[in-house]
DNA sequence: CTGAAAGCGCTTACAG
DNA sequence: CTGAAAGCGCTTACAG
């Protein structure tokens, strides 16, 4: 191909000087309207697109994003990066991956010095990466803006979350609906305050029901299908079984399924089982999950779209932050409670 | 935070001028070693990571590679990435993604465009962009280099591949291993060379064990749960029913299972099924699915550091090909044929 | 509304 | 083995 063409190029064949195609490039107001469309003809015409490297260079920004995550459910991932994907498109700024172990030793030093050789003018972080506090700290540091999908609380200037609470709360009560009373909980990975939130819209919906909520039908699980496997054997084998088990996500729930097949246990006849995520697996099992649908891809194009707006200066138009809405996705696991 | 070092700050700090510090940080080799020592320690003291904006502008490079994806399977992008992120851990460059549609209008300019603004110094391809000829040509326009995960041919410079013939191959020896005369075979997407590279496998092994192919056992579909549910419908309602369904991927094998639990047809008492990539709902699904797994993530990782030796001009290092071995994964799905 | 000059932080091309 | 000068393609700061 031939050689790309410059400002200097545009320039010239504008007869203008590069300080007013510059101007042009960047939209900034002190234009004639005539020299505008003369130089954008030129720009079309020369195929220009601006050289990232001398605006970075010059205006100190990379117009580079962070997306950075701790491999958590891959489907949550997928659509996490498309989310982000369309809120740059259209923007100068791009999106680059880094995968961090959240607890792995020397993930802060890691971090920042990935941020600072790759020179970020942003980052977006996704749980649990938002929980760790030590990591937040020493981003912030940096002077670098953060964007946080599902931060563990609201006082963060740029953030996008889900109403995990209130979703499971509506789940639980969903569940009571059915005539269901003795009802398991499996929790989350402990690390993620997604998890803890799921908790407490279930113990609220049990509270105002007058259903007095019993430890031991409240276990530890991690997110991972093992862990809901593992977790089910020791509900169901109980004298006092649940007739319902609640799991904080589709992973878990698929293990419970897993168990219930070895164990002829029919569901949701026996045994009614509810997720959340509402991940790809929650429509391929059978029977598919009940389970609750979290907007994603759509909290991920708004906390990389706040965060831009954050960077290029812009905090003024629109929210910075935004609660997103959650919705209970009713199929088949869930039944009405065994007589 | 204070002002990040410079070039300068180190040379002035070790003594000496900023092109020998130019060297050390380049590797190149005509520097005396006390000099390279001096000059290592004042890097590190100043906390000096080299502007890659202005490494970019000088040297015409941008340290940035793309990764293009037409959002296939999700865990299938997942390992993709990781891999790929792996091989740039160490290095200079980052990745930046993005997503296109494969078939969508303004396809080849949305991409050529991209690769131009954002000023890609390479691109890695994923399945199916990998078969689209006509992009694959635009990119090449650009001078570009692409490094190809799975192509449909083996005349590329910069590629990785998986041996989906010789596994589809070994799958279908061991379903006949196992008793099994009828067997049917759902494609998969008729755009992915892959798609037809199992299917090929699939009519090698049968032809090699006098099985006759029944062109009406072996159906199109398009690697969606959907099209393995509709399908196996179709193969289930036959007279002459088949006791095997190889399925080219995964989430049809599960769209298969789906139909069999609600027409009570056990599997693999009655039915055998098998899969593909080895998904994670291969293993959370029940029964769990036989399948085929491929190093994904190594795969990717060696496209993405091959391309990297040849955008860097280290061709000469190691392989810029090479085929990477699936292999069998033995799960419930697949049984004996009934008598 | 427009432009001439300086400079961002590096690498290139050249010299010794 | 080392360095002085030029320049990559833009934006900044200033002037008019």
């Amino acid at each position: 191909m031939n050689q790309k063409a410059t400002i200097k190029d545009v320039a010239a064949d504008a007869g203008v000087s590069i300080k007013t195609v510059s101007r042009v490039i960047n939209n900034e107001p002190a234009v004639a309207k005539t020299t505008r469309t003369t130089v954008l003809k030129s720009i079309k015409k020369l195929k220009f697109t601006p050289n990232k490297d001398a605006q970075g260079l010059r205006s100190k920004r990379s117009f580079l994003i962070g997306l950075l995550y701790d491999n958590p459910n891959k489907y949550y991932l997928s659509d996490v990066q498309s989310g982000s994907l369309n809120a740059c498109a259209g923007t100068n700024y791009n999106l680059v991956l880094q995968e961090c172990k959240n607890n792995s030793s020397g993930l802060i030093s890691r971090v920042t010095n990935f941020i600072k050789t790759a020179d970020l003018n942003g980052v977006i972080l996704t749980p649990p990466l938002t929980d760790n506090l030590k990591l937040v700290a020493a981003i912030t540091k940096l002077d670098v803006p953060i964007s946080f999908i599902a931060p563990p609380n609201k006082t963060y200037e740029v953030w996008s979350s889900a109403n995990d609470k209130d979703a499971a709360y509506a789940m639980t009560n969903k569940i009571i609906s059915m005539g269901h009373k003795k009802i398991a909980f499996i929790k989350g990975h402990k690390d993620h305050s997604a998890a803890k939130a799921r908790f407490d819209g279930f113990c609220e919906s049990l509270d105002k029901q007058n259903i007095s909520l019993d430890a031991s039908m409240t276990l530890q699980g991690n997110f991972s299908f093992e862990s809901g496997f593992k977790l089910a054997a020791e509900l169901l084998k109980k004298k006092n079984k649940p007739t319902a088990i609640f799991c904080s996500n589709d992973s878990m729930a698929a293990g419970v399924i897993k168990y219930c097949y070895q164990n002829n246990i029919a569901i949701p006849e026996q045994l009614s089982v509810t997720g959340f995520d509402d991940s790809m697996i929650a429509q391929e099992i059978w029977p598919s999950i009940t389970t609750v649908r979290q907007p994603v891809a759509k909290m991920s194009e708004h906390a990389a779209s706040a965060l831009i707006k954050k960077i290029s200066g812009n905090s003024s138009i629109g929210d910075l932050t935004k609660i997103f809405k959650s919705e209970v996705v009713l199929r088949e696991s869930l039944g009405k409670a065994p007589k």
